[in-house]
DNA sequence: AGCTCTTATGAATCATTGA
DNA sequence: GTCAATGATTCATAAGAGC
């Protein structure tokens, strides 16, 4: 599959991409006051200023039934939530989006600490939006076994995970999955069940690669485009790349794209190498 | 414990209480749109008007250390997430609350169904609302037990863990290694999992019991007073006896308040008949 | 394979100190 | 005063190592 990136702000990056090519935009965006050192630091009073110029750039390269999924959590201001996040939805929706559904991401490994008035925050928003009513949704790519036994075998829905199983039936030790055929498949909720990443320590803000897996899985299929205008270290666009979706990445640090152009490569390298093997060369 | 129970609209009935008389106030007001027959389905356009003057009385009566929380979730409308609960939000902090925290409770087990475009819906929003920074909250009442981590981290302290505490303490000892000896309780989140009530079928908008009594007993103690202006069947107030808060009850359907003290009087009498022989008459 | 045990670490929050 | 930087606090999870 193809992939872009992009070093510069997506304000500008995004203007050279044509009208309606991305079906899905899965974004984690610098929250206001968070990574000011990488990112300046958009204060919560401006943040929502900041981000409607590129929201407009949003509407315009994505397809008239694509997705746009926006992870976002406001923080504590003075022992109060801040009210930058409701905001901008509201303002979201007078630019002509439809806000169709928030999914909650239970993080279950949350921070630590204890605070004399506060319990520790394990959740994050996960706000849906849409250009039209007619957004291609595919469900059935998100579906998961019922039953307790299987959770926790489930629970990561890499597709790793999924090779690892493949390859054992080819081999013969396929344990499970002769109990999975016949089994029903469920529907999930909106809300999502996932630990925060342990591995990747070299950018700030990374979320688990399950969760834009997910969501590639539910609103895009093979060679549809995905774009992350707030790309980080490449999280998305390795859970793109894996899935066999096109994907442009932008980032604003250099030190990002270049992160993520490694990440990218060396997936390529593995995905290259094992190929042939699995194919029984 | 002593309770109250109001029929009528709360705007009304609470201008006869005296001001700064509660310690809680509980409650989940009739959603918009929803619950038309009995409450005369306040239109999502109208909700925030509606809900205001209201929520000037609920700041009245409440002590300036207590809290407010209020359960509520946005329906589907036109295949978008109504605004209303966002723009009440806004609107109440400029009525002078402060908006502290935002739980989730995640529905377990949550209605069943299917949509083309959209998931089950298995979480609710848990607004706490307070008139203080110094509000009162009794972390320790809702503990829960810790995972079995504890134990076999105790059994031999980690060298990661001593190494952190001594870098950051400096003292050879570390900081809490004595307070993790024996402990079994851990904080919780902002996120409660509990599955949702089936049992009481007379009332449209129950929710479980232990909700309102995870909140009764993370900001009140024995005998303060709870307050729920929207009753319904009177979940609050029955978790409230059991608790031994005060509690005072409004709902504006008299077969609602009729139902509220039939559950409370059917608690009464088991309670009074257990009595006795719990203490060993 | 299937256990146990070890280890790292995650968009956090608050009070205090210093500019 | 306002604002920025620093230090202290601390739990659940998954990857990995070992048996």
């Amino acid at each position: 599959m193809a992939y872009q990136l992009h070093t510069g702000d997506c304000l500008q990056v995004l203007q050279q991409l044509p009208e309606a090519c991305i079906d899905l935009i899965f974004t984690s965006p610098p929250y206001a006051d968070q990574r000011s050192k990488t990112y300046g630091g958009i204060r919560p009073a401006d943040y929502v200023d900041w981000f409607m110029p590129r929201a407009a750039q949003f509407q315009r390269v994505l397809k008239p039934e694509g997705t746009f999924v926006l992870n976002i959590k406001e923080k504590v201001v003075a022992g109060e939530r801040s009210t930058y996040v409701l905001e901008l939805i509201l303002e979201l929706r007078r630019q002509g989006w439809l806000w169709t559904e928030e999914f909650i991401w239970h993080k279950k490994n949350c921070y630590p600490g204890k605070w004399p008035n506060r319990f520790r925050d394990a959740w994050e928003r996960l706000l849906q939006f849409n250009r039209s009513r007619q957004f291609k949704m595919y469900q059935e790519n998100v579906m998961v076994p019922t039953g307790d036994w299987c959770k926790a075998r489930l629970r990561r829905l890499s597709e790793t995970d999924r090779m690892r199983d493949e390859s054992k039936v080819g081999s013969g030790f396929g344990k499970n999955i002769s109990n999975w055929v016949g089994r029903s498949l469920a529907y999930p909720t909106n809300v999502l069940h996932l630990a925060t990443e342990c591995a990747n320590r070299r950018h700030s803000a990374a979320f688990p690669e399950t969760l834009p897996e997910w969501f590639i899985r539910l609103f895009t299929r093979a060679n549809d485009w995905v774009l992350d205008p707030f790309m980080g270290s490449g999280t998305t666009l390795v859970a793109a790349e894996k899935l066999k979706r096109n994907a442009v990445g932008i980032d604003i640090v250099p030190e990002y794209v270049a992160i993520a152009r490694g990440q990218l490569q060396a997936y390529d390298e593995v995905s290259a190498a094992d190929y042939p093997r699995s194919m029984g060369f």
